[in-house]
DNA sequence: AGCTCAACCTGGCTGC
DNA sequence: TGCAGCCAGGTTGAGC
């Protein structure tokens, strides 16, 4: 579920509450996430302090005394705070114990990760995982201009549809398959353009296109914060109103023409036939 | 290097 | 009601 906006809108949730605490407990329920949960963690943990929660991509980055835990949400993950008297759920994998609070991820379907970076490695932006990471589509370099210069030139020669080439995330990270598809149709982008082809009016309506629609559901999503703590709700499954996503023969929003959906790259892509052009 | 696709895993929904 | 089949917000790694 978690594109970069409910990644986001879980760092700015988790941190007030966790900032400058100490670990005094990690328990693995279970640790067959995408890749095992380090064992160590129980052992490494306990007394150091978070000293700060970054954010690269989808992965959050938990900035410790020894080095930095990666955590990322996969499809189906949430990270919630909550009272540590707070009974387990059915999905926990695992959970951080601090001082009368728990952090808990909560993951059903286990393509999460949950990963330790000891500064004895290096810096974290070393992590062969986040090395490859394309550019944040809130830096500076992705910025106007910039933005519309990543796009056009990462895409030249590229003969993957754009809607391929903007989800594998290599030139902006954080757009996932619902975004993806909010992107393409806020810039009037057809889905299945080669993105080679791109023009670079395109790019430029792409790279504008990308960063307003992040910003508007980290907005709409920030609005459940308060519910981070001590709630029963979700808030990692809050979703803006969608224009093309999810809305198979529902009728355009701007212009009534029935939405289309067609597979790529073994993913759904939702789209205007009508307002979204090659 | 770039492209395509299977795979990881569980639950919810659809349709018979 | 039960059950088979399909679908799901991410990402890697293999094979070409």
């Amino acid at each position: 579920m978690p594109e970069l906006p409910e990644v986001e809108v879980t760092r700015l949730g988790i941190t007030p509450h966790l900032e400058g605490k100490k670990v005094s407990a990690v328990k693995i329920l279970d640790g067959r996430l995408r890749w095992p949960v380090p064992s160590s963690l129980p052992k490494i943990l306990p007394g150091q302090k978070i000293r700060a929660i970054h954010r690269r991509g989808k992965y959050l980055l938990l900035e410790l005394d020894t080095g930095h835990l990666l955590i990322h949400l996969g499809m189906t993950g949430t990270l919630r705070v909550l009272p540590s008297q707070e009974a387990l759920k059915t999905h926990d994998r695992v959970t951080f114990e601090f001082n009368k609070l728990s952090l808990r991820l909560h993951d059903p379907r286990k393509f999460g990760a949950v990963l330790w970076h000891p500064k004895t490695k290096g810096p974290v932006e070393n992590n062969l995982l986040l090395q490859k990471l394309g550019i944040e589509p809130f830096s500076p370099e992705f910025a106007g201009e910039l933005g519309t210069d990543i796009l056009y030139r990462s895409s030249r020669k590229r003969s993957v549809a754009v809607k391929q080439f903007l989800l594998a995330g290599q030139a902006v990270v954080g757009v996932g398959n619902i975004y993806c598809s909010e992107s393409l149709f806020e810039a009037g982008i057809h889905p299945g353009k080669a993105a080679g082809k791109l023009t670079r009016p395109q790019c430029e309506r792409l790279a504008a296109a990308v960063r307003l629609i992040l910003k508007k559901a980290i907005d709409a999503g920030g609005s459940s914060l308060k519910d981070f703590v001590n709630s029963d709700g979700d808030p990692g499954h809050f979703m803006v109103q969608t224009k093309v996503y999810d809305r198979k023969g529902l009728p355009c929003k701007v212009c009534k023409t029935p939405i289309t959906q067609i597979i790529q790259g073994q993913r759904s892509t939702y789209f205007c036939s009508q307002c979204q052009k090659r």
